[in-house]
DNA sequence: CGTTTTTGACCCGCGC
DNA sequence: GCGCGGGTCAAAAACG
């Protein structure tokens, strides 16, 4: 019963330093149901396995973070991190994130092997010193109480994307672009490079650039709607 | 009874 | 050097 592939998905990689990052902003009424508890925002449910080790309140928003690491496979090396958006408290933005060029996601434990990717090497099973990496480097500043900076290319380009009324719900997502555009990483984004030219629209024919994610620029972002359609399984991080 | 969640402590980088 | 903020650890509780 998981939805794998949400409506929405913003997608950034950020291959600096070989880790690589998506940012993935989901609307909470599309995962709210049984496991909706409380304050705490419940991760959306792709098909791996996620374990909770940690929840941390954040400085400017009044939502605690979750920290969930891979529990599919042994050596898994990705996490990600689940908040509710300050501003947007409908709107759930979990961070993705593994080391470059680990197959991932993994399998899920159902054993679900997708592995079209003939480049992915198997990923020895280390004992459990995985990530090692102790802080990353995570290209965060934090805004902290940061007001929407000129990011303008960044909404005309959110307009871009959206077309047909289809895409309501995308509409609503654009009059709190400044959920999204408040991100740490969009803020450091838009203020390093032009955004522009890090978005563009995806459709299932470009999957292919999931492969290829580690062979894109410095940063891409992908908007990617899909509503009840099978999205990829497996992809190179 | 094994696995996951909870939760405070601990660690580490960074700014002052 | 110290404090703060964020990320992780790990023991105990909760869950199925």
């Amino acid at each position: 019963m998981e939805e794998e592939i949400f409506d929405m998905m913003v997608l950034i990689c950020i291959s600096k330093k070989a880790m690589q990052k998506r940012i993935v902003s989901v609307p909470i009424k599309d995962l709210e149901g049984p496991r909706l508890k409380g304050e705490n925002a419940s991760p959306p449910s792709d098909s791996w396995a996620w374990r909770k080790y940690g929840q941390k309140p954040i400085k400017g928003s009044p939502y605690p973070r979750g920290y969930y690491r891979c529990s599919s496979s042994k050596g898994c090396p990705a996490r990600k991190q689940v908040e509710r958006n300050k501003v947007d408290p409908t709107m759930l933005v979990v961070t993705y994130s593994c080391e470059h060029n680990h197959p991932w996601p993994p399998p899920s434990r159902s054993t679900h092997h997708h592995n079209h990717n003939s480049s992915s090497p198997k990923h020895t099973t280390t004992t459990k010193t995985e990530v090692s990496t102790t802080q990353p480097e995570d290209p965060e500043p934090e805004p902290a109480e940061e007001k929407s900076t000129d990011l303008g290319n960044g909404e005309s380009l959110i307009s871009n994307t959206t077309t047909s009324d289809e895409f309501s719900w995308f509409g609503e997502m654009e009059t709190t672009s400044s959920t999204i555009l408040e991100t740490p990483i969009f803020a450091e984004a838009a203020a390093d490079a032009d955004m522009a030219s890090m978005f563009f629209p995806m459709r299932e024919e470009d999957e292919s650039l999931f492969a290829d994610l580690g062979e894109l620029p410095e940063c891409s972002l992908v908007f990617r709607h899909h509503r009840g359609g099978v999205g990829p399984q497996v992809q190179m991080c």
